[in-house]
RNA sequence: GGGCCCUUCGUCUAUCGGUUAGGACGCCAGAUUUUCAAUCUGGAAAGACGGGUUCGAUUCCCGUAGGGCCUGCCA
């Protein structure tokens, strides 16, 4: 895959960032995408990320991107470099810099400072062992085992000589609401939401407190994101309360479940998109098929980038997970190879070849695989498959045949290829009048068509399964296919 | 344990209370055929279950079952 930028940028200024709102009176849409950096793009972050992009490109807004960076330990370059190659395979073009929420933690901190000073947060002192015995204890008596931190209403004035946690001062009556544009209004009761932490003993800020800060610093207007995080949904509002900020609208979509239904796990479905990279999959099929995984338009099943682009709406986005279908990817993936353009598709193949198998094209070569095309890409539904159609082209003299090749080569055949060739010699050499010459042929012999176009398939290419042998020979020409012809003859004799 | 969410053919989905419940993938049969693929024709295939509301429920309400998410000083 193309290397990525690696270079992060941290935005510490507020002012910078809110650009999200335009003249008109009407605040524009922004969305981001915000993974952590933890492992490789997957299937379902993949789509994730495409209905943020989808959303606002419809609504002519902007797609950022955010790296979730503050788990130190587990977050690495690698699966930054990973996820970024993967949006740009998949053709989702984000707008500015990708920003790293980690060298943002200053600002975030100074956000649980302002909630502090207002009284919506406090300093717990709790160690981990009284958390652990009061979540203990609650669950013994039954009771939730929320815990409820008895520094919550302390004097805002004791300051301990102690590590502390700053958590919010969650509401304890009423409920909080989220009008989720997927899901709903969801509503919960207050009592079952816990005071979170924002700050940790070492003053560095949470997720729960960073997502809030950053998207609220980036100018979000639409949260898309996958519903394992609905219930952070109401947890975050809480914190949008806390800061006086505007709470951005929420879209909660449905999880990708593998094929047996449950979560994707790495045994079916959740692999990096790479992994789908180097099926030969082309990233407008996987464009389609994620975007048709969960949303629709009427009966529409096959559909340019630009149609969803016009149709996509986030409130058609269903609320129950899909599972992943790899037939259903594979056939979107051969409608969409037959329907590219020739020199497109070439491009996608030559990119293909050199990404997954080091190899270039030459002009020579370059120039018959277009003119092969049409027969090669009606018969393929990935790249790898267009590829095979290619050896043909992109093979060498001799074409040895694979094991089911060879079986088409018996004592017959050989004999009969040998006397084809003689009739060819002198033939007109394009493919519909070959093919006219070789009906004549095993008219005259006797033989159906396919009893003589098989064993030439096989001269021609080592293998049962290609274009149109009358197609090969013309884009080969005369010399090469006669010469390949005589090489089956040879090796029998 | 608690909170919240989900449930139409095998799969993805359509359905603004009234439809022979539609389409697509896959599957089966046939047509076409130089292989494969494509294409064409036909076919099997669904409202989880139980109650309500209603003249009428797939659609609205409640419950049950099954599945999922959250319940961390992970994100």
């Amino acid at each position: 895959m193309v290397s990525a930028q690696l270079r992060l940028k941290g935005h510490t200024s507020r002012t910078g960032l809110r650009k999200g709102y335009c003249m008109g009176g009407e605040a524009s849409v922004v969305t981001r995408f915000a993974p952590s950096p933890t492992g490789f793009l997957h299937i379902g972050g993949a789509r994730t990320a495409l209905f943020n992009w989808l959303h606002a490109r419809h609504h002519g807004g902007r797609f950022l991107l955010r790296i979730e960076d503050t788990d130190r330990a587990r977050s690495t370059p690698e699966a930054t470099q990973a996820i970024l190659d993967g949006l740009r395979w998949l053709g989702l073009d984000w707008d500015g810099e990708a920003v790293s929420q980690f060298s943002r933690a200053e600002r975030h901190a100074e956000a649980a400072k302002m909630m502090l000073e207002a009284g919506a947060a406090y300093r717990c002192y709790a160690t981990q062992e009284e958390i652990e015995a009061f979540r203990a204890e609650a669950k013994a008596a039954g009771r939730p085992p929320l815990f409820v931190s008895p520094w919550r209403d302390a004097d805002p004035a004791t300051v301990r000589d102690a590590p502390f946690v700053v958590r919010l001062k969650a509401p304890r009556t009423g409920e909080t609401v989220v009008e989720d544009l997927v899901q709903g209004r969801i509503a919960w009761a207050n009592e079952t939401l816990d005071d979170l932490v924002l700050l940790r003993s070492d003053g560095t800020p949470t997720y729960m407190l960073a997502v809030v800060v950053d998207d609220h610093d980036m100018g979000i207007t639409h949260v898309i994101r996958g519903d394992d995080h609905l219930t952070n949904a109401a947890r975050q509002t809480l914190i949008y309360r806390a800061l006086g900020w505007e709470v951005p609208q929420f879209a909660h979509i449905p999880l990708i479940h593998g094929p047996d239904g449950a979560k994707l796990s790495k045994r079916h479905g959740a692999l990096g998109l790479e992994a789908y990279a180097a099926m030969g999959f082309v990233p407008e099929a996987m464009r389609n098929y994620l975007a048709r995984l969960g949303w629709s338009h009427g009966d529409a099943e096959f559909f340019t980038t630009e149609q969803a682009i016009e149709w996509f709406s986030i409130d058609k986005v269903g609320k129950a997970p899909a599972r992943f279908d790899l037939k259903r990817l594979e056939n979107l993936s051969g409608q969409h190879i037959r329907a590219m353009a020739d020199p497109d598709l070439l491009r996608e193949l030559e990119a293909f070849a050199a990404r997954e198998h080091g190899r270039q094209f030459t002009d020579a070569e370059r120039e018959a695989l277009l003119k092969a095309m049409p027969g090669m890409k009606e018969r393929s539904k990935t790249l790898v498959e267009l590829l095979e159609m290619g050896r043909f082209i992109l093979g060498k003299r001799p074409f040895e045949p694979d094991g089911k090749a060879a079986k088409v080569l018996d004592e017959g055949a050989v004999a009969m290829l040998a006397k084809l060739t003689e009739h060819l010699q002198d033939a007109s050499w394009t493919a519909p009048e070959l093919e006219a010459e070789v009906r004549r042929f095993a008219e005259a012999e006797g033989l159906s068509l396919g009893k003589v176009a098989q064993p030439v398939r096989v001269a021609l290419c080592g293998r049962t399964v290609s274009p149109s042998v009358f197609e090969m020979m013309e884009v080969i020409g005369r010399d090469e296919s006669l010469a390949r012809l005589r090489d089956r003859i040879g090796a029998a004799a």
